[in-house]
DNA sequence: GTTATTCCCTACTAAACCTGTCGACTTTAT
DNA sequence: ATAAAGTCGACAGGTTTAGTAGGGAATAAC
């Protein structure tokens, strides 16, 4: 399950996206906009601004904007930075594989495997899902029509 | 990511699996061999038995088998039970579909399209496999070879 | 250089959830 | 009867989630 965190991270990812690059957004107008509780947003701008996705610019006509094109973000950075592995299990992770304590021939374990495909599957979407993407409503393969 | 009860309900029941059809095995031996803690364990496998996927008899030489074949259990069934919906977010369910207290206009929601594309992936995998799959090696599509 | 604005940072909290544990009760075979 | 086994409710300790609170530091405008 996705957290609140990274579902708000990424709705201020897209309106920012919206922008033309480089324009100045301040937390508190992201916060009204998306209805997300300004001090908690903070904290989530300040995650994303340390992981290198956005730039922010202190004092009188600060805020924030994107540190790269909408096209260089993915879903999946954005997850993984805030909800962690995707895999839905640690011995099944690419970027945070951990050995499962109680495991024994983990080689042969039927359900890492199955997991193991499941985390493959959903990195290929969201690793391919750019917020350039969301915008322009593609979604994987298929161009959405109108709606 | 998998709770511990969804990992050792799998194990609990690839182990029945692996026995003839009927067998009645004790809560203790799957809790030993499986290397779970006994009284938690027989939490999830009542649970197990509420839903329907298995069978148990009590009294001296009970036990709990599979009430169906492995091959008409899959994976997907385990975790939605024990894990709740496979969605990362509620309005992306299928199953246990909720709309999103703060989004307007659901309906354009890039969020909720790519996270309906991540539930719709994790479904075809894990519905898709079976007990009777994982014991043979089968995953996904392809056969496993030798090692 | 003062002031207003805005991001930056640390600490804290209340509630929920996860992972079990405990003890008693019921059913059943011998 | 007795012992073996599943059934069930309550609870507890730790971790995570979803925020809140309050100030500190940088910057622009005046």
């Amino acid at each position: 399950m996705l957290s609140q965190k990274a579902k708000y991270a990424l709705r201020a990812l897209l309106m920012l996206a919206e922008r033309p690059p480089g324009t100045m957004v301040l937390a508190a107008e992201i916060a009204e906009r998306q209805k997300v509780p300004r001090k908690f947003l903070e904290l989530i701008l300040l995650e994303l601004k340390r992981d290198g996705l956005l730039v922010s610019q202190r004092g009188r006509n600060g805020g924030y904007c994107l540190a790269r094109a909408p096209a260089g973000i993915s879903f999946g950075q954005v997850v993984r930075l805030l909800d962690g592995p995707l895999a839905p299990l640690p011995c099944a992770s690419v970027t945070a594989y951990r050995r499962c304590a109680d495991c024994h021939d983990e080689h042969g374990c039927h359900i890492r495997l199955v997991m193991r495909r499941v985390r493959d599957s959903m990195a290929a979407i969201l690793d391919n899902a750019t917020l350039a993407d969301a915008l322009a409503g593609r979604v994987g393969d298929e161009l959405l029509e109108d709606a």
